[in-house]
DNA sequence: ATTATCTATAGATCTATAGATAATGC
DNA sequence: ATTATCTATAGATCTATAGATAATGC
């Protein structure tokens, strides 16, 4: 007992980047404060001197977990068929706790409160754009909702990989979508 | 207090529609078994006379919840247009207590026994087999891996466009996905 | 007599707070 | 003196059960 700041910062740091994590895992109601702060290896009794409320770091975590997927955007950026493949790779399938807030959380995030859906949102258009700016963008003038196509097929698939029960199936849905998502929206010299 | 067979029979259905419902709105966790007896009009007491648990109820109410999704299955083997468009209708976005389970309740189902997992992998499977045979019948041979495009676009938008606080954002996503997968999978002609 | 439902409650768990403890930092 | 964390607990809520009540159905 008896920490400096500096301890302090660690520790919401850490608090925040174990509820980003378990909240993706198990939905955001699906792990307790005490739980979280276990992991931390603190007590419940801290925590309120971090945060006012649990819905504050429902907001932080959901922050920090989106951005998770800078790497992948910035792999995106670079090459897009490449971006896909990682999106939906079997690692990205199984490893739900670093995972793309949108597969693993979209639900939750729905029945969220306004500033998480805000923060959503706005992470949402950034991808729509970095996806527009990546579709053949010599060929096409009409990119905008084929954008929307690709994103919503990307974390559909990833969704139904993870739901069904049959890993062959999720299997191919991963593979399949894969194929041709990069069919339709790769330059074929990529 | 003291009632029939038949009455028995009436209050277990009428517990696993409310259940349905609630699941599909509020998330299988956002619910209490105190509510929905209330919503039903009973108290908690009775509910372990149908039900030897929670889970039970759970699977269920999702069998239940997927039955739902029966009347747009027959439209959309009518006509495949008529189905993409019910499915990424406002309607079928605002109205979440009759919704397709994939969009209201993947995550949970990801996160829930493997009795329900099963269930949401036979319906998934019928769904996408019902897809392949729609999609350009005579013209492609392919036609599986499509279908998977298809179905995760479908889920993926409707996911998209209810978390997002914008609501003009959800219009152009739901409209923009809708013509490009009209475009992509129905014949010209229909 | 049996049973469908009710009232009441046990036991577990979760959020949030109160007060104690042991360091930090002026 | 201030503060970061700890122990302990209040108050709310949730699942599941026990026992009472008032009908049904042999």
């Amino acid at each position: 007992m008896g920490h400096s700041q500096a301890e302090k910062r660690q520790t919401h740091e850490r608090i925040v980047n174990v509820a980003a994590k378990r909240f993706r895992e198990r939905g955001i109601e699906g792990i307790s404060i005490a739980d979280i702060m276990k992991e931390v290896g603190a007590t419940v009794g801290g925590f309120y001197r971090h945060f006012d409320s649990r819905d504050d770091l429902v907001a932080e975590a959901v922050a920090v977990a989106f951005e998770d997927m800078d790497t992948w955007k910035n792999k995106t950026r670079k090459n897009l068929r490449s971006g896909i493949k990682t999106y939906l790779s079997a690692a990205h399938r199984n490893e739900l706790t670093t995972s793309c807030v949108f597969s693993s959380l979209s639900t939750d995030i729905h029945r969220s409160n306004s500033q998480t859906r805000e923060l959503f949102t706005e992470r949402l258009r950034g991808d729509l754009e970095l996806l527009e700016s990546m579709i053949r963008p010599e060929l096409d003038s009409n990119r905008r909702p084929k954008a929307m196509v690709l994103y919503s097929s990307l974390i559909g698939a990833l969704e139904l990989a993870r739901a069904t029960s049959d890993e062959k199936l999720a299997r191919q849905i991963l593979s399949g979508v894969t194929d041709e998502l990069v069919e339709l929206f790769c330059p074929a010299d990529e």
